[in-house]
DNA sequence: GTATGGACTGTTAGCGCTCACAGTCTGTTA
DNA sequence: TAACAGACTGTGAGCGCTAACAGTCCATAC
C-alpha cells in the first residue's frame, strides 16, 4: 500500500533518480552493474511505474482506444482480438470504447480517449462527419479508420471492398443458373449494406439481368431474428431462386425460417452470406458467405497507427483495401 | 495542436487556474457568472482536461480494467458489453484485456493495469493463484471476480452456479426419460467445466443411476469443431440417449455430426448445450441450453467495483451467486 | 464607521516521473 | 604529470493539474 516511488528505488539501490528512469527507459545507457542493482531494488520493493506521471512528463502515453459499433458483433470481436494481440506485444494498453450505433455515444468515447490523451486511435465510425475525427487530431491523437474508407489523404484507412463483396456473392448466385435474388439487408443508413447492395445491382447488370429486379428486403437489424421475419415476408411474397443476405446472422436467420417452411436449400433456395462467422461453417446446412480478412483488418490498423505514432516524419500514410473472398459451401452448392 | 492547459483557459476567462479546476470538479463552488464564463473559454479554446495530470495529483484515475479468459467468446463478450454500458454511464474509462486463457498473458495484462494506476479491475481469472491478484490490491487496486468465486471474504465476486446448472441440464435430459448420459466438456482444467460435470453426476445419483455412469468426452477446445469431434467419437463407441455439452459452441458441433449421421435430434438422442448464445435458439434444431445472465454479470461486477472505489468505508464486500436457467427448446422436446 | 461573516477567488506546493545537462571518475596519451 | 576523452551517474526543472489555505470583497449589523 506504501505507494513505492522511483525514488524509493533509488535510495534502496544507492543510485539516484534519474539512473532508475534509465534503466526503465534507456537500459543500454546504464552500466551492467548498476542496472542489476536498480533491478533488484525494484524486484525487492515491487515497484511498478506510474504510467500517468509518465505521460504527463513525457508528453505522451503508450495507450490506444478503439472505438467499435457493436462490440456484441463477431466481426468486431475478431477486429478487437487484432488489436489487443498487437498492442499488446509492443506494450500498449487498449481502451475500448463501444458506441452501439450511437453517435452521442461515440462522442462521449471520444472524449474519454481525449483526456486520456491515448496515442491515437482505431474507429469505425458510427456517423460520417469526419469533423469530429479531426479534432482528436487537433490534440495530436493519430487516428486510423477500421472498415471504413479514409477521409483524408493523411490518414491511414483499412477496409475492405464492400461493392465487390456484393458483386462476388451474387455473380456466384447467377454462376449457378438462378435469375431471380433477393437481398436481405440492415438499415440502409449502414455504408456497408448501401455498398453491398450496390455490388448485387452490378453483377445482375453484368449479367444481362435488369439491377432494378433485385428484390431488396430491409430488416431493422442484422440478427438472426430480423433475418427469419425477412424470409418469412419473400415467402408470402414469392421466393426468388437465390437470397443474399447483408450479414452471416441474417442469413442465418433467413435459413431457418425456409427449412421450417419445407422450403429445400440450395435445391429451392440458393443462399449466401456475409463476413463468414464461425457460425457459418458450423450451421447445419453450411452456409456460404463472403470472408473478409476480421482479425488482419485489426492487426493491420494497429500496426498502421502505432507506426505513425512512432515515425511520425517517415510515417507514409496508407488506405489499404482488401478484397473479401467467396467462402462455397452446401447452402449455394 | 498547441495544447491548450487549465492555464491558457483561466488567462482567457480573467480568472485563476484554481477556478478553472474549480468549474471541472466542483462547479457548485463557484458563481454562476464565473462558470458561465470559463465554460465558454473552455469550448472557444477547445480545452480537454489532460487526465493523466489529474490522476497524477488527485491519486486516483477514473479508468478501471477488464481481464477477461476469451474475447472471441460470446459468453465474455456480452460481459464487456455490460461492464461497459455501466462504466461509460459514470464516466469510466474500461482497459481490455484479453488473457486468451494464458497465465503470462493475463499477468502482463495485470502489470499495464498497475502501471496505469486503474481505480480497480474485473478478472475472470485464467490461473488458480490468488497472491498475482493481492498484489493489485497492494497497490490500492481493488479487485472484483467475475464468473468466479471469491478467494477471499474482504473482496466481491459474482458468479454463476456451475454445479447447479450441471445437474439442472441433466436432470432435465433424465425427466424426458433418458436413462444413458454422456458429458461433452472442454479441458477439465477449466473449473467451470469440472464443476458442470459434478452438477452432471449429481443428477443422476439423484435419479437413482451410478454417477459413474456419465460418459465424460474432453475436448481440446470448446468450440464446434471440436464439438463435431466429440460427437463423432461418441457415434463410433455407441451412442447414449441424451448429450450434455458445457458449451453452446460444442453443442452446436455435437449437433451438426449427429445430423449429418442421420441421427435425429431429439427423437433419437436429446441434446442440451449451456450459455444461452444468440445461435443456440438460432440452429436448426433449436439448441435447449443453461441461460446464464452475462450482461447481467458484467453490469452488476462493475457496479459493485465502482461502489467500493466511491466507498471504501462503507461498502459492503459482496459474494453474488446467480442461478442458471433451463431454456428447453426442439432439442430436448 | 467599524466589525463580522459569507461567498467567492487567488495562491501555492507538490503528485512521480523524464530528460537535458552538468558533474565525477577512470584510464589513456602527450 | 597534466590534459583529455569516454563512460557513467547525479541534479534539477517542470509536465498540467488539484486541494488546502489564504486572501478579497461586499452586505449587513451594531
Amino acid at each position: 500500500m506504501a505507494m513505492v516511488s522511483i525514488k524509493d528505488v533509488a535510495a534502496h539501490a544507492g543510485v539516484s533518480p534519474g539512473t532508475v528512469s534509465n534503466v526503465l527507459n534507456r537500459p543500454g545507457k546504464v552500466a551492467p552493474a548498476t542496472r542489476e542493482r536498480v533491478e533488484a531494488a525494484i524486484d525487492e520493493l515491487g515497484f511498478v511505474r506510474h504510467g500517468s506521471a509518465s505521460t504527463l512528463r513525457a508528453g505522451h502515453s503508450r495507450t490506444i482506444g478503439l472505438s467499435v459499433i457493436d462490440i456484441g458483433n463477431p466481426f468486431f470481436t475478431e477486429v478487437a482480438a487484432g488489436v489487443e494481440d498487437v498492442a499488446s506485444e509492443l506494450g500498449y494498453a487498449v481502451i475500448l470504447g463501444n458506441s452501439a450505433g450511437s453517435v452521442d455515444k461515440e462522442d462521449r468515447n471520444l472524449r474519454v480517449l481525449a483526456e486520456h490523451r491515448v496515442r491515437g486511435v482505431l474507429i469505425t465510425p458510427s456517423g460520417e462527419d469526419p469533423a469530429r475525427l479531426d479534432r482528436l487530431r487537433g490534440h495530436g491523437i493519430s487516428v486510423v479508420l477500421v472498415d471504413h474508407p479514409a477521409h483524408r489523404p493523411d490518414q491511414c484507412a483499412v477496409a475492405v471492398d464492400d461493392v465487390a463483396g456484393g458483386r462476388a456473392a451474387v455473380a456466384h448466385l447467377l454462376a449457378r443458373g438462378a435469375r431471380s435474388v433477393a437481398y436481405v439487408t440492415g438499415p440502409l443508413t449502414i455504408r456497408q449494406c448501401v455498398e453491398r447492395c450496390e455490388g448485387a445491382k452490378a453483377a445482375m447488370g453484368a449479367a444481362g439481368l435488369d439491377p432494378g429486379d433485385l428484390v431488396v428486403a430491409e430488416a431493422a437489424t442484422m440478427t438472426a431474428r430480423a433475418g427469419e421475419k425477412a424470409a418469412a415476408d419473400l415467402i408470402a411474397k414469392g421466393l426468388p431462386e437465390a437470397v443474399f443476405c447483408a450479414n452471416d446472422l441474417l442469413a442465418l436467420g433467413v435459413l431457418r425460417a425456409l427449412l421450417r417452411s419445407g422450403v429445400r436449400v440450395p435445391e429451392d433456395v440458393a443462399l449466401i452470406g456475409y463476413d463468414d462467422i464461425d457460425f457459418a461453417a458450423a450451421s447445419t446446412v453450411s452456409l456460404s458467405s463472403m470472408r473478409q480478412p476480421t482479425y488482419q483488418l485489426g492487426r493491420i490498423a494497429t500496426e498502421l497507427l502505432l507506426d505513425e505514432c512512432a515515425n511520425p516524419e517517415t510515417h507514409a500514410h496508407q488506405h489499404i483495401m482488401f478484397q473479401p473472398e467467396l467462402v462455397a459451401r452446401e447452402s449455394t452448392q
